[in-house]
DNA sequence: GAAAACAAGAAAATGATTTTCGGAAATGCG
DNA sequence: CGCATTTCCGAAAATCATTTTCTTGTTTTC
């Protein structure tokens, strides 16, 4: 449970006072995670009991759990989630693409369909074969970054850009194979034509696109990114971060599916950084 | 201050009990962060006091004190030093990768230059032409964006994730010509060599690397990217955030570097939106 | 072998947290 | 509008966790 996020949700019922404690919490989470009851009611001119009440109501036994799940909570990001500001100096640009970023980041998360993802793992490390499709600039990045996660893993994984490839590709797989198609808007047209030739073929296909999209329904399986378009016409460039991250997971969820193989690649990588650390650096692990 | 870390530091002395208590915490972290303390002390076989002065010997002010900073503490990324430990569930997976992406584009904002970046701004919108170098996964996806990012706002770029062709193109710049050059361990050696041949021949060589390191040190100007590597040995994965953030914010200080194009990028840009929104999918501006 | 330093528990003291309870305010209902 | 019900919230009391102090036993050091 995130509290952070439980605070931020709208609709959550609280009381005056409750709502008092709520915006301090939320103003400096530094001081809640480390005052004691009394001084948190103090600053909030409530009375503990109080404090205790507002605990409960957020789902926590107590005080001191309401605390450790308030530390453990994502907050890394708070200052990031507020307001859209208006860029024209270089700093506040900067300060917008990590805000950016950081919302983006945290709305995936908090959407994220665990169920779905641990489905498509399952489906990753028990293909004969994997091809990663998707166009344009960003979803070739993602699906590029697939290959580079998961060929470590021990995948067999190709990636295609090409829509007319992807569709000779798609024509030409069996039951075992499967398909990840990535599409940022859910309207690659191409991408869907590819689905269903594979889906033909009895193979699998899984979506990373928006849901409800034509290219979410066309795939068995979706892994779900809907982040809200903002008025900004760079829309794009803040949901790679959230498509990158859902990489990143989909791989680890990956990694722990098989412990055999994990362990013996956990091993490799770990020596592959030491014999990297120790200088001969012609073939870096992670540049 | 990361409890967890310090606990698995060696050299850390402790006396017995102490030890038994480091250990019972490392076992069952869920346990010792929701336990009171004489749960945990009876666990241990000890007496609260000993509990007490075993936070304080961690740094800890007391014993609530050392429940925060446990919570805190990132031990969902320390499992992987530790292969043998159970394995994280999905959830703390998917929470791990999104709270070190966060705190990678957290730090790096923290430590950005500002006015590296302008500088390479104006370099990179005043360049004849400009060549983007990386290699390994992790490089090659960061040349690759900011073609992506800078193409679309009129910058003449290609890239190379090839050491051989690297050389070659280096060997036949003139004056004008601008090369970036991104390398996550900063100890591409033949990253150095191109470097080195750019500017033999005149040219302005910029470097996307970890400051001091021998790329950084070949070049004319270095944004530095400095994530401390941690314990954690899948490092390059949250970096990439931070790099990619850094191509970010470089390509909208390039969009404002020249106004008047920018403006006509801006609209154009609008205009395929505004096609691609009327359903007309076929060529995807953002996909 | 004696003094010093350290380790660790018992018991007492402290103080933080929660429960109980009652009054005040808000809301619902005839 | 008036009465009943619910909700809100603080004061005070009760409880409980935590820390401090003190003591004893053990180890280390000279």
């Amino acid at each position: 449970m995130d509290i952070f996020a439980t605070l931020m949700q709208e609709g959550l019922k609280l009381s005056q006072s409750e709502q008092r404690l709520a915006d301090i919490v939320q103003a400096d989470i530094d001081f809640a995670t480390n005052a004691s009851i009394t001084d948190l009611a103090a600053r909030a001119e409530v009375s503990p009991p109080t404090v205790t009440r507002f605990c409960r109501r957020l789902g926590c036994n107590s005080f001191s759990d309401f605390k450790v799940n308030l530390a453990k909570s994502n907050y890394v990001g708070a200052r990031y989630l507020r307001p859209e500001a208006r860029t024209s100096t270089p700093s506040e640009v900067a300060e917008d693409i990590v805000t950016k970023a950081q919302k983006a980041l945290f709305m995936m998360h908090e959407a994220l369909d665990m169920a779905a993802m641990e489905k498509a793992a399952a489906l990753l490390s028990g293909a004969e074969m994997t091809y990663a499709f998707g166009s344009g600039g960003n979803s070739s990045m993602i699906v590029g970054e697939l290959q580079n996660r998961l060929f470590r893993l021990g995948c067999r994984i190709t990636t295609s850009t090409d829509h007319g490839m992807q569709m000779m590709l798609a024509s030409a797989l069996n039951r075992e194979d499967l398909v990840i198609g990535s599409s940022f808007s859910g309207r690659n047209a191409e991408l869907v034509t590819s689905f269903e030739l594979a889906r033909a073929q009895g193979a699998t296909t899984i979506a990373l696109t928006q849901s409800g999209s034509p290219v979410a329904q066309a795939a068995d399986l979706v892994l779900a990114v809907d982040l809200p378009e903002g008025e900004n016409i760079f829309r794009p460039t803040s949901t790679r971060y959230a498509m990158l991250a859902v990489v990143d997971i989909l791989a680890n969820l990956v990694a722990y599916a098989d412990r055999t193989a994990t362990a013996a690649t956990l091993r490799r990588i770990k020596e592959s950084l030491i014999r990297h650390r120790d200088g001969d650096d012609s073939q870096l692990l992670g540049d």
